[in-house]
Order: structure tokens, then C-alpha cells, then sequence
DNA sequence: TTCGTATTTCGTAAAATAACGAAACAAAAG
DNA sequence: CTTTTGTTTCGTTATTTTACGAAATACGAA
């Protein structure tokens, strides 16, 4: 009687992070603001990105549920950026997965 | 007029990797693949994953659709590998994003 | 307070995903 | 040829995802 595993902790949290990045608008997100380590605006994301606002919006509510970035008010703007506490996490479970 | 971009070839395969790994099913398949550096068949995989068969077939498409895993009949079974050339792929992707 | 700007939420529709059991398939064994 | 074994495909259902425009919200400025 062969048992069925449960998942361990760290594979569903990097099926959950890699669902978090399976679009090329959150990966173009995450890239930008891992790479130029700045923040950004929803304002200058949806000039450069091909979908609408409310869109956009969705896509880093699901980046901000998934914990890769977070928001902060600097009204009338949202400036969001890098939650790096969680970056560092997926990029050890990447690691972890890859080497 | 900003330009809406087109997304870079690298961005929207890293989407596509990140989305085949997005289940914990199929990651613990890549994990198994890749750290006990073997191949393995779909029964031994059904007797430690809490799934059936069929659903196990398809998650085994999906990640060989994304180029991450390959099968070779060794009747009756089939033998599923990594695709090293595509686990290189992803990994280096990876890197660049977290790097 | 009213106006204007930046952004999100709501409502909705179309498409994709995940799951299962039943049926089909492929190939070795009898 | 028929059976058995391992696996996949089919048909179906429930859920989730992606997308959009319209309406709502938050908040500083006038």
C-alpha cells in the first residue's frame, strides 16, 4: 500500500509562485522592477504594456496576493515595488529547484 | 504616443516555463527528474502522487508540451526523462531574472 | 466642497485548467 | 489471436483565468 505524499511546503509554494509569474505582463513587471531596482506606477506600466487598466490592475493584485511586490500610497499615485523579503524566497526555491 | 511594447522573446518563454511549473504536481515531477537525476514511469509516479491516472497523463502532456520532460517507450512503459537542452533553458531564464 | 487624476472594483464573457471514470490503445505474453 | 498490463485519450463538469468597459474610490488641488 503504497502512500501518497502530501506536498511538501516548499513545492507548493513554488507551484504558487510560478503561478504568479506564468504571464508575460507579470513577468515583465517583476523583471523591470527586479532588474532597474526602482518602483513604478500603474500609470507607466499600462503605456507600455499591451492590455487596459483595469487589466494591469489585475495583474498586480495577483502579484501583490502572491506576495512578489507590494504597494504603497503615494496619492494620486500607487507606487508599487519589489517585496523583497519574498523575492529572495522564490529565487532560493528556484535555486533549489535548479542546482 | 508611448509605444506599446511587444514582449520580448524572453519574457513570454519564461511565462510559458513559469506556467507549466505552476502546479505542485508537476513540480515535484521536475524536482524527481531533475535532483535524483534519473527518469521515472507514470505507475511509479501514481502511487506517491494524490491524483489518478488520467490526470497524471495530462499534467505529464503539459510539461511535455513545454519542452521540460520527454518520453521514451520502453514497453509497456514509458520512460519520462528531463529535457536537458530546455532545463538548461529555463534555468538560465531564471538566472537572468534573478540575478 | 467640488473637480480632476490615478487607480481599483464590479459585472460580464470567453477561454483555459484540473479533475475523474470510461473507453481506447499499444505491445508483450500466453 | 486473445489476454494482460501500462498508459493515454475522450467526454464531461466545476473552477479559474484573462480580458474589457463602466462605475466606484481615494485624495490632493482649486
Amino acid at each position: 500500500m503504497d502512500k501518497k505524499i502530501v506536498f511538501e511546503e516548499d513545492i507548493t509554494e513554488l507551484a504558487r509562485f510560478a503561478k504568479a509569474m506564468s504571464h508575460p505582463v507579470r513577468i515583465h513587471i517583476l523583471k523591470k522592477l527586479a532588474h532597474m531596482n526602482t518602483c513604478c506606477y500603474s500609470g507607466d506600466l499600462v503605456e507600455e504594456l499591451p492590455v487596459g487598466r483595469s487589466t494591469l490592475s489585475q495583474h498586480l493584485k495577483e502579484l501583490k496576493n502572491a506576495g512578489l511586490i507590494q504597494g504603497e500610497t503615494e496619492a494620486p499615485y500607487i507606487k508599487y515595488c519589489l517585496n523583497r523579503e519574498n523575492w529572495e524566497k522564490v529565487r532560493q526555491l528556484s535555486k533549489d529547484l535548479f542546482d
